[in-house]
DNA sequence: ACCTGAACACCGTTCAAGT
DNA sequence: ACCTGAACACCGTTCAAGT
């Protein structure tokens, strides 16, 4: 609905286009519209500049998704590092679980990080510094090299404070009485799915979040998987 | 490399279009040549048709995709059928297990399919058959209604016999030689990941599977959940 | 009814030209 | 050196026309 001419005024006495104004633009209109209104012709135009203009700061449209990783990763960094946690030769478990639910609200500040990070096919040596974190934290718990190569795996994304869920509700437009005769009609097919719905139903109090997992679904597996580390830590 | 006329001949005499054909087409297709080469041009070409004929057998693009998952869903009942697992009254957790490897075989052979799946937004009635059939396992295995949908969420995509790893190794084309010395290189600011690559080298027995967690480190963490929910069942 | 050719509105990107 | 306009090779999709 904004026109890309509102914002191309002050953008454009910014001055001159650098690689940093790229990457930051190009959050703002991700945060703001979306990663399907990123293209390299809507961004130039958030800029005041042509789209060919952006070539002269970065290589080309993958390189800027590199460079969002880049600005997320430092954000994630910069919130790990104000979180206070214990130290790790303590409490390696409450460490991990502070450190991890920190570069959560990251990713639910940049809903469209998840698939991005996802596309990328090599990391950021900003990344690597955040798995180096994690995996200094087990090792200070006391893991193995193999134990904490397996709990890596193991933890996946969640260790950057996500888990893609499969499907989102999508019932947004249903009413409520056309649910319940969705759900009888369902019923003999599905029957257990149902009989879940029916008792714990997603209450959903901010949908903005509907893409993620809620909190506690997300600390419940996050939970579910420290407890199993510290388990199989204990036993070695 | 190949060209589209190659198959097209034998393709265009077995007749009519259907949107079977459609689909089983773009399944050999992803199969064959990746999801990028995936489009509708050049599925139509496969097929000996041009672009717009498909339109007349699948409402869009994203129709082909939802059909998809369609049929690698039903690839996965299928296997999931003729596994043979305990009864879930008997043993919830080996049932659970059995079913889900089952599962993952079908992912092997359709590595485009988590992908594929991540990108729908709405479920299928296939797959809620194969999620229904999870939780059926649950119950039968003791779980409150609540438990289970915490399960589900814990489970997410492994459920389906699947993680979708974050970073690929991508260091194929470098030499033995030069991964030592970017190691060394590294060391000194990574170093927990380069004590743990140097401990435990992926050998990478089957380059194919690089897009995919391996099988140890798939069951690692698979068990790692199910031992939990195990636990927190026999707790409530 | 099914299939087609031309066209539209987008992409990312290259290239030669401007200052 | 930085920015631009035109163009290229792709997309998915619409539409009017063929049989």
């Amino acid at each position: 609905m904004s026109s890309a001419t509102e914002t191309s005024g002050d953008a454009a006495v910014r001055g001159r286009l650098s690689r940093q104004r790229v990457l930051d633009a190009a959050v703002a209109l991700a945060d703001r519209e979306g990663l399907d209104s990123l293209t390299m012709r809507r961004l130039a135009a958030e800029l005041g500049v042509e789209a060919m203009s952006l070539y002269h700061h970065v290589a080309n449209k993958d390189a800027i998704l590199d460079g969002l990783v880049e600005v997320v990763t430092g954000e994630i960094l910069e919130a790990v590092g104000q979180a206070d946690a214990p130290d790790p030769h303590d409490d390696w478990r409450t460490a991990m679980r502070t450190r991890i639910l920190a570069a959560r609200t990251v990713m639910l500040r940049h809903p469209w990080a998840p698939r991005v990070i996802e596309t990328r096919t090599s990391i950021s040596p900003a990344l690597m510094g955040y798995y180096d974190g994690v995996l200094g934290i087990m090792r200070a718990g006391g893991f193995s090299w193999d134990l904490a190569h397996q709990a890596m795996h193991a933890l996946g994304s969640r260790a950057l404070g996500f888990t893609q869920e499969l499907f989102q509700p999508d019932d947004a437009g249903a009413g409520e009485a056309e649910t319940m005769t969705m759900l009888a009609q369902m019923a003999e097919l599905f029957p257990n799915l149902v009989g879940m719905l029916a008792e714990v139903a997603h209450d959903d109090p901010e949908p903005g979040l509907g893409w993620c997992d809620d909190q506690r679904e997300f600390e419940f597996g996050l939970d579910l998987l420290l407890d199993g580390l510290e388990h199989r830590r204990a036993a070695s």
